[in-house]
This record gives C-alpha cells, structure tokens and sequence, in this order.
DNA sequence: CCAGATGATGAGCAATAGCTCAGGAGCTTG
DNA sequence: CAAGCTCCTGAGCTATTGCTCATCATCTGG
C-alpha cells in the first residue's frame, strides 16, 4: 500500500503544516497531537513546505515596489506590472516572481468561463507552474508557444505546458517540434502543417501569454540549454540580438532579426495581438538590456520582475 | 509624520515577511539586508503576521477538517475535537471516526500511571476499541457506562469493556445489569448494590470517557438493537427527546428527560464531570440534531466526527 | 534467502527565533 | 524647557527549530 502511506504521510504533514502555520503551535505540540517524535514533527512541517501544500501569499502592497510598478505601467503603457521586493542575497532568485506569476495562473485559471494561457520559455515560467494550485477547469486550454524537442531530438525540454494541465485538467497542446529546424524551408513547411497550424490557431486566440525573456550573451539561456550551438549565438549577437523571447531574438529597440536562427525557429514568435496580455517574467541585472528593449519594442505587454531590475529598466 | 512613519513601519514589515516566508532568508540576513537590528527583524515578522499581511493557504482536504474541529472548539468550548475528511462514498461509515478514537484510546491508554477509561455504546466506540494496539497495561480500569444484558436476559451486547481489557490486560467493570429495569424503584434499589455501587465509583474517577451518541428517531440504535420498545421510543419522542447518550434521552437543549424510559435505566447518566473529558463519537446527517444539542448541553466535552457532519452542527 | 539499497527514526547538537528587560530617543504637556 | 510619557532599541537569555549521524526496519534484486 505505497500510495495508502504516501497519501496519509501527506494528510499528516499538512496537518502538522495546519497546526504549525495556522494554529501556531510549536513542533513539539504538534509531536504530541500526532503521536510523533519532535524530529518527525519537524520532518512533517518542512515535507508540507517542500510539496508547497502550503503557500504564502503577501496581502501588502510594498509601497516601493507599487510605486516602481507604477511607473514601469505608465512608461511602457503595460496591462499589467508587478515588482517583487528585491532579495539582495540572491539577485537571480526567481522564488519571487514566480510566486507572482503562480499567482496570476491561479487568477486567471480560476474564472469559470473558458480561457486560454500559453506559456513560454524560462525558468520563472517553469518554476510558476509548479506552484499553481490545482484546480478542476476542463474547458480551458493551455498552449505552447515553443517546441519542446531538443537539438538532439529528445523531448527533454521542461514540459510546462503538460505540468500545468495536470494542475487543471485542462486540454493541452504542446508543440511537437523541435527547437530549430535545420533550414528556413524545412521550418516553414513545417510549420503549416495540420497538427502545428492547430497549435498557432489555439495560442492566437491566448487570454495571457506568460513567457521568459533571455539575454543573448555568452549565458544566454537558449545556449546553455543546448537549443543553440555558441556558434549560432555568437552570430545572432553579431547581427545586434540582445534579448529573446520564445528563442525569437531580437535587437536594442526590440525588433525581431529577420536572420540567423530566427529563420530556422519554430516557435511562435512574440507579436503581441492588442487583445491578448503578454507577460514577461524575468529578474537579474543581465537581462535589464533584454528587458528593456522588448519593453520597448511592445513584445510584451505585461511584466513580473523585481524592484533592483525595475529600478535598473526604468534608469537606462 | 506618524501615519507616514506607520505606513513605512508596515512596509518594512512586509518586506520582512516576504523575505522571511517567501525567500526563505533567516532573520539574521533580513536584519542585514534592512539595516536594522536582528531583534527588530524579528519584530517585523511578527508585527507582518500580526497585522496578517502575509496569509497562509493550505490547499490540502485536512485542511477544511483542522479549521472545523477548531471552530467546533471554540464554539462549544471543547477540551477535544477531531474532525476526519468526509467519505463520500459512505458517509455514515464509522471507519474513520473509529480510527481517530482508537487513536485516542492508544494515546491515553500508553500512559504509564494508571488511568481509567470509561465506555459507552455506539458502533463506533465498538469499532474504535477493535483497533486499540495491545499493550500490556495492568494497572489501568475499563469501566463500562451502560448495562450489558438486554431484555431478554441475553449478555448479547457487544462486549466493549472486556474487548478492551482483552487488550490491555487491564482490570475491567462491565456493568452487570440490564439496560432497562422494569420500574422506576427497582432501578433505584438496584444502583444502590454493592457491585453496581463500585462500578458507578469507578466511572466517576474515568480520565477519559468515550460515547457514542445516538438519535431518537424511527432508526434510534436502542430500538433497533432491541433496547428498548417501539412504544417506549415513540414515547420518549413525544416528550421531546432528540437524542441519547448511553440510552440517556435529551432534549434538544441537551436536557436529560426526567420520564419515560430515562426512569428505568440502569446507565449512569451522562454528566460531565468538569475533570473527566467525554468524547462523543458520531457521524451522519442523521446524528446532527442529537450531537448539537448535546454539545450544547455539555453532555459531552470533546467530539470525534467527519467533516460532513462537523459543517452540519456549525451551520445549525 | 541473503546482501545491499533505501528510507524512516530518534538522539543530540548547533543554529535560529522569541522574549524580557533596561536604557534611551522623541513627543507631549505643563 | 524640563518632567513625564510612550515607544523603540539592542543585549542577552531561553525556547524552538533544523540538521547530522548512527541505527533500524523494509524493500529489491541476485
């Protein structure tokens, strides 16, 4: 019976989560309510922690951060814009926004009426997913906007698209191509074909698009995740690519190149539809440039950063 | 400045829960990075929990159960309360419930100095005593609440007490009468035994007492186990029982009926005294009235019961 | 059926948090 | 402007928590 004990460690962890977080008791309290020793009171606690069966939620607004907020909305004339307090111990930490970010999932997934939320790349996104509650909404759709096969034709690629549907139950369409295709031809044959079509159609008609942005330096995220070889990287650089998005590269001004890799991508590039509420999600004094230039080029509508990277957007 | 300074005060607050909750620092590294003394980091926390500007939501089942019992507690001002997620395949199960006492049973029964446990009827209680783990615990006294032979002279009655002290090795009272006399004086003379006399004394000193609490309706469990009359029943309704508690029948205020059937029964009454904690144990939509009114009349002092019912009784 | 792997457990210790207290800054009031 | 007051602060102590390690039970594959 695994799963009959797997189930009622957890029941007990949340019940020492409850009785520690809730109630306010101490673990040695909760040791002696559950008939445990102190120690695996403390496991329980840390157990409900790990598994996020409890969630924190920050009801404040932080007056700086609003106030950054703020002015980043009426700059870039964004639908929507949050600023997490900045954590100096660890400047690239994306524990915040993607508490943010889960959150905004949990808002929007949580209407009864039908939506669509595409997802994009990045570790915000990815680690956003993990957190959304769990909530039963058939009639929704979550979509990629990235092809989630590797250069080495493995599918290895974080599947976030497929996580946050099992958090819903929701219908999912991720897209069963790779990464780069090897010729412009090749991508743009294969992109028309039915299944693919099918997908563009659905992330066309997203409600919230959520995506990463990436820097394109030598750590740019598409290369370390081995999307891209150092060669085409350092092309795409040449031609003036500072930021990316889905893998779509772009310049300064948040134009995307029409060259490089970006002829080969089979991912659905980042044109922000009016309607549609583009949210980038991104932190860390690298990306500022990235940031800032799909800010300004209107490749998203909408961000999650923190308050040092919302103070170094809005000083450029 | 004071609303300026408190405003700020409850930002800093904020910052320090986020940082302390959600980006898992120590208060040691917020004192750090806020400039400020460890102790007054420590202040922010609490003043953030305090002025609740950080929540806790645990998305878990257990957790409706933990926030009944605690309601249940404080509503009726109970020493115990247990609340076990609803199953809605058979919501007038036992199983649960029964876990949850025999749990209580281990719990109190562990102990090394001698204790005394006093039980009553229900299926419950009978299902609960069937879980209890064996331990050798001599010095402790079972002690029944409720006579053991029905009318028809038969000792069928499920013998609780002795199951228990089959378990335990402990001394036990079964209580050696039946459940009704034939007449008001004949129950008096026969309370006043000696042997009954000693059971009665051993009752008064239970550390814990364990009830089950039945309603008084066409399926009351002392008409269909035979205890008692269909007329008998009828009549005890009439005059407005609700309820029972080791065949004691109450009102709907939780008042023990000076007629009828409460006459001629040989069980010792249900009145708490202050020290003892009484456990009842029950469940069913069935059950609600009887279980409320005797919460109200503090007939009882503690309650296991399922998530199901526990709503009922709140929302009387 | 046994050896090794895996994982749970409690003891004990080091780190962390919570609390009390005495002192001091800043505000109010006479 | 000084006394009285409140409220904040940091020091230092104690309680609580997190973690490591040795042990033990259970599972798994040969």
């Amino acid at each position: 019976m695994a799963a009959e004990n797997e189930k009622s460690r957890l029941d007990d962890a949340a019940r020492a989560g409850w009785l520690y977080f809730i109630a306010g008791h101490t673990q040695d309290e909760i040791a002696k309510m559950l008939q445990v020793s102190r120690a695996s009171a403390q496991r329980l606690v840390s157990l409900c922690l790990a598994e996020r069966l409890i969630t924190f939620r920050l009801e404040h607004p932080i007056a700086e951060c609003m106030e950054l907020a703020a002015r980043l909305k009426e700059r870039f004339q964004l639908s929507h814009c949050e600023v997490v307090p900045a954590d100096l111990a660890a400047p690239q930490s994306t524990a915040g926004i993607a508490e943010r970010c889960a959150n905004l999932l949990d808002a929007t997934l949580r209407s009864e009426t039908p939506v669509i939320v595409a997802l994009g790349t990045g570790r915000a996104v990815r680690a956003a997913v993990e957190r959304v509650t769990p909530i039963d909404r058939p009639n929704h759709q979550i979509v990629s906007l990235v092809g989630n096969i590797s250069a080495d034709g493995s599918a290895s690629f974080y599947d976030t698209v497929g996580r946050l549907a099992d958090r819903t139950g929701a219908r999912h369409y991720p897209m069963p191509l790779p990464f780069l295709m090897s010729s412009e031809d090749e991508r743009n044959k294969m992109v028309r074909i039915e299944p693919i079509a099918k997908v563009k159609a659905v992330a066309a008609k997203a409600d919230l698009r959520l995506v990463g942005i990436g820097q394109m330096d030598q750590k740019a995220q598409v290369h370390v995740d081995g999307f891209v070889t150092r060669d085409e990287l350092f092309e795409m650089m040449r031609q003036g690519a500072i930021g990316e998005i889905t893998g779509w590269a772009y310049d300064s001004k948040g134009r995307l190149l029409k060259a490089g890799t970006n002829k080969r991508l089979t991912s659905i590039p980042p044109e922000v539809p009016a309607r549609t509420t583009t949210i980038g999600a991104a932190v860390g004094a690298a990306k500022v440039s990235a940031i800032a230039a799909a800010l300004n080029g209107r490749l998203i509508n909408g961000l999650i950063t923190d308050e040092a990277t919302a103070r170094a957007i809005l000083e450029r």
